[in-house]
DNA sequence: GTTGTCGTTGACTGACCAGTCAATCCATCG
DNA sequence: CGATGGATTGACTGGTCAGTCAACGACAAC
């Protein structure tokens, strides 16, 4: 095949995925049928089916894309030799900028996948699970290091971090709660102060307490 | 109508409803029948017609009899003369314990409508956000009151607050966490002192700062 | 120009399932 | 009794939509 054949097919399957994002952003994943997503891209309804499986498939498609991108990042900031509240500090400023830069996508896989608890998170559990894993990885070494108080489970911390990002972002998608420049920018701050500030060692037992099960 | 008649036919009401939640509990309730739930109930599928209007009114008729529960224990908790504190401690209290109490209930109230952000949250929003507005009540109080530093609005610390215990019941119910007596004791005091970790007036400003919009 | 390969089209099919309804049952009451 | 009316039944309907497929088109290779 010709590199321009290649290269207009890779071109069109991304027109396809994009169209597809604004339509699950508007529509809901549910809600919407295949055809939105052709007309949405200006193709035939057949052609999404030459690129994809199947509806699911675009889907699964658009979060992995995403996910993927996520999890390097978290893996990137545990390697930097940098205080453990400081890597929250990172990973909760990627989240939120994520949203920032594109709110439909990350409306998308939080709305449809990550608080999907039936259907979509149950195919990516494996990859949603990754994430807590890798933040409880951080809270433990915290731990371990005396910069944190081992009160609390590593998993435990992970769980309450990533459910407050992912709250605060589900409440500026459905508008409870004003999102601009500056409420970002000071939410990045407020989340990790308010989870930090039960796992800060002011006052905290050492170490070498309270079992740790593994995710 | 006689008097066991009526008995009779509420009774049926409550079989049906009871059958709908193990089954909407064990398929999720968009990939179960409404056959499934006359199944369940022992019943004919036209009759579950008879007492709701549509598969969407069973889940809806869950739902409420829960959360309007819910919300009468937050405001009747909050009335009472304790610290804001205390006052989290047993809202995160009552919804742990009516997971541990009925988990079914609340895995379906969480997975299919609190989470299920497209579809039943949508229809729900007012009574969902009514929590929130409660939580940020006692927030703001606090704040007022000295008790807790205004560097966070109320709003958000409510945000945070829920869905780091809706997180924390999500990681029950589909087994990343361990969920047994002690743990679930141990949740109630982690999730309010993460919290409010970040709220405590230690070294906090003075109340009088920040606007507050209302949610 | 001819041929082969993909990209592209959109009408069609088959399965699924919520909701309807006419018929039947049966407790109660006059 | 027999009449009344709510409770109960389950076969059926209508609409929806994911996924298929046979045909067509466009471009590259020779």
């Amino acid at each position: 095949m010709s590199t321009t054949r290649r290269q207009a097919a890779a071109d069109k399957r991304r027109v396809i995925l994009d169209a597809a994002l604004r339509v699950f952003a508007r529509q809901g994943f549910h809600a919407c049928r295949v055809s939105d997503i052709a007309d949405e891209a200006g193709v035939a309804y057949g052609l999404v089916y030459h690129y994809f499986d199947s509806k699911d498939e675009v889907l699964d498609t658009l979060f992995l894309e995403r996910w993927n991108i996520m999890l390097e990042l978290i893996r990137e900031t545990d390697r930097q030799q940098i205080p453990a509240r400081q890597k929250l500090r990172a990973i909760a400023s990627f989240i939120i900028d994520s949203y920032r830069h594109d709110p439909d996508l990350m409306k998308v896989i939080i709305v449809e996948v990550t608080r999907a608890a039936n259907s979509f998170a149950q195919t990516h559990l494996e990859a949603i699970r990754e994430a807590y894993r890798m933040i409880a990885e951080i809270v433990a070494q915290a731990q371990a290091d005396g910069e944190f108080k081992v009160a609390v489970t590593p998993q435990f911390a992970a769980l309450t971090f990533y459910g407050a990002i992912e709250q605060v972002l589900t409440g500026w998608i459905f508008g409870f709660l004003p999102c601009n420049e500056r409420e970002c920018e000071r939410a990045k701050d407020l989340v990790v102060e308010m989870i930090c500030g039960g796992l800060d060692a002011v006052g905290g037992r050492s170490a070498a307490d309270a079992p740790q099960p593994a995710i």
